[in-house]
DNA sequence: ATTGATTTGTTCATTTTCTGAACTTATCGT
DNA sequence: ACGATAAGTTCAGAAAATGAACAAATCAAT
């Protein structure tokens, strides 16, 4: 377990990258003698070392970084099948991956990743030794505790507490969190959030996820729920929704609400990109289909940006690229929605990503509980 | 200048109400012994003070609450005219109340403010002297300092450092805050919201603001705009808006949208109050008018519990009462706008409030700022 | 090359803060 | 009246942070 003002240390430098000791304690507002023991100590543990020496005037300054192998970490997502399950490093590097059947049951699952953790550790019985968690991430609701599911559509469950069965198989600590809470932390740690407060990340998928971080940390909401815009009634009386609402953004804008807007148009595209295709060979029904879709999504972010001002929005997809149609509606429709006076103030940028990204987000979750403690709301 | 320790006891006796040393103790995660030591200073400090004896079996625990005349705060509105000026305790009560004659320059208002001050604190010697600090609440965007406003339109303001120009002329700490912003932080400290860590506050009048509390501490967002929902887009291709925007929330659901629509329907209803008597008579045009108002409002503030998650939403209305057709509306709407699932999960309360609240909301801001600390994001 | 200026990082005695354990105080239940 | 129980205080000692002096490593100017 690490000390409150060692937490604040690896917290500063997993936000600004290497510093030295000198403008660690003056950020972290301590004397340089304390910083000397708090450095020392981190060092010893091997989660700290040196790295470059910057010379100036005087003496050269010595830079602290995370130490990539200081810990090793194992996340799995349940989100397709087989499940990606990687082991990462500090830095959120990726260093082995494995795939793992999926399974409605936690028990088999628990059993399941225990199985493939040898696997995944073959050959490398020093990070075995530094293993310091492991995370999981799935659809669905998880408590603040990040232990418990508490509801989960896709692998219909209901108050599972998957942490602890993982745990007693495997014997390593383990935290869940949903899907889009987990990509947000690991933006956060690894990614392109490192340095940002305040913001959202969007995944556009099969399904929309968003998550927030507001302060530096996730931000999970009095019931787990915050960032749940897949949600929420963008077209007034529109299509209903199996949450039983109508016109939710997730009816309009999800790949999957494209894929049945495409077959109810007669259009044998199977993939966005496909209809992005017939789209720019001037297809109107596809075009109309994405542009319906992207000016959905956009004003559900531009929503976003008018409600909580967030530093940066990160949009995460799967599928082509965001330089499209859909893409081009959807940054139009951000503009055109939020306050003139803000417009192009919120940085709107976008990511693919692919299956093994949401491990490395579950496996980031293990990571923070590591290096910035449990996330108290 | 108090400890960080001191400030987390009084923060959590703000939010919990008077609670016992060794309570106290074990919620700071103190021991027993320090705990003594911190709430001595406190009471000789004259902040804190023992109040109820709570009897069971041992020895009776003495409550420990804040004391009432530890320390006082002037807070000024500058959202009518005359501004009201009020002195308020450390309970946020309030105690003498003036008007002063409203102006849009800056230095007048701070002359203004520091002649009206010797008669707010008229025959009452020990109060001034335990005067600790002064806020002024105004419509506009304040910058995280709380020092200088960055811009308001109603004012016609651009980067004034208010603050600033304030101490200079009373020689008293001062605090300046976005109207919403601030009576989100009054809630907080001394109305309903004590002990909600999450909170959205909706201000309904002749327009509309909202502030966000998270994790305990006002939310300003990245550039001071989160609660913006104002001009957030709910009629899309609406009515155009001062923003430059179309369809904005403020274009139908701000009670001057509700009479400038009223005017256009032919309407000879001046206030809200008359608009829901003809409502309730039966006349089709108000009703139509209260229920696009009604909805859109109760939109957006479903979409505000979809996005954030939020313990309680908090509407605060000037006129009349919450009861009738328009709220009734915006109750419905928001219902029927949220996951069915989170659906009556999230607490909608309303209170009326008058001018002098929007003062007592500017002397929060001074009092947040003595017992907690400045608001860092 | 030498010297002085400059800045980083360490050391250590000292101060500050916090704690555990014993103790006092005040009540309840029998 | 007396033991049980729990709150709050006291105080010596532990733990954490600090200031000041110092050592180390460089640059810049001579």
């Amino acid at each position: 377990m690490l000390t409150s003002s060692q937490r604040q240390l690896l917290r500063v430098i997993s936000e600004s990258g290497p510093l030295s000791r000198t403008v660690l304690a003056a950020s972290l507002g301590v004397s340089k003698a304390t910083m000397s023991g708090i450095a020392r100590d981190l060092i010893a543990l091997g989660i700290l070392h040196e790295t470059e020496t910057v010379y100036g005037q005087g003496r050269p300054s010595i830079l602290l970084d995370l130490h990539p192998e200081g810990a090793f970490f194992v996340g799995i997502s349940l989100l397709e099948d087989p499940a990606p399950m990687v082991l990462s490093d500090l830095n959120g590097k990726i260093i082995a991956r494995e795939n793992m059947p999926l399974s409605r049951d936690a028990e088999v699952i628990a059993s399941g990743i225990a199985e493939m953790l040898p696997k995944l550790l073959a050959g490398r019985p020093d990070v075995a030794k530094k293993l310091s968690g492991l995370g999981v991430a799935l659809s669905g609701f998880v408590d603040e505790k990040q232990a418990n599911c508490v509801q989960s559509t896709l692998l219909g469950w209901q108050d599972v507490p998957l942490a602890k069965i993982v745990r007693q198989k495997t014997g390593i600590e383990t935290f869940i969190e949903n899907d889009a809470k987990a990509l947000a932390v690991s933006e956060k740690l690894f990614g392109i959030a490192r340095d940002v407060k305040n913001f959202s990340v969007v995944s556009f998928g099969e399904g929309i996820g968003c998550a927030h971080f507001i302060r530096g940390k996730l931000y999970r909401g009095n019931h787990g729920g915050a960032g749940e815009i897949a949600h929420c009634t963008i077209e007034p009386n529109g299509a209903s929704c199996r949450c039983g609402k109508r016109g939710c953004l997730d009816t309009v804008a999800s790949i999957k609400a494209i894929k049945e807007m495409s077959k109810a148009g007669s259009l044998s595209c199977t993939s966005l990109t496909e209809l992005e295709q017939e789209a720019s060979a001037g297809n109107v029904v596809a075009i109309r289909i994405l542009h319906r879709a992207g000016s959905a999504l956009g004003l559900a972010i531009a929503h976003l940006i008018q409600f909580n001002d967030p530093g940066m929005i990160l949009i995460t997809h799967v599928e082509g690229n965001f330089d499209g149609l859909f893409g081009t509606v959807v940054r139009q429709a951000i503009e055109a929605n939020v306050l003139p006076r803000y417009a192009g103030q919120t940085p709107v940028r976008t990511q693919r990503i692919d299956g093994d990204i949401w491990a490395r987000g579950a496996a980031s979750i293990a990571a923070h509980n590591f290096l910035i403690g449990p996330n108290r709301n």
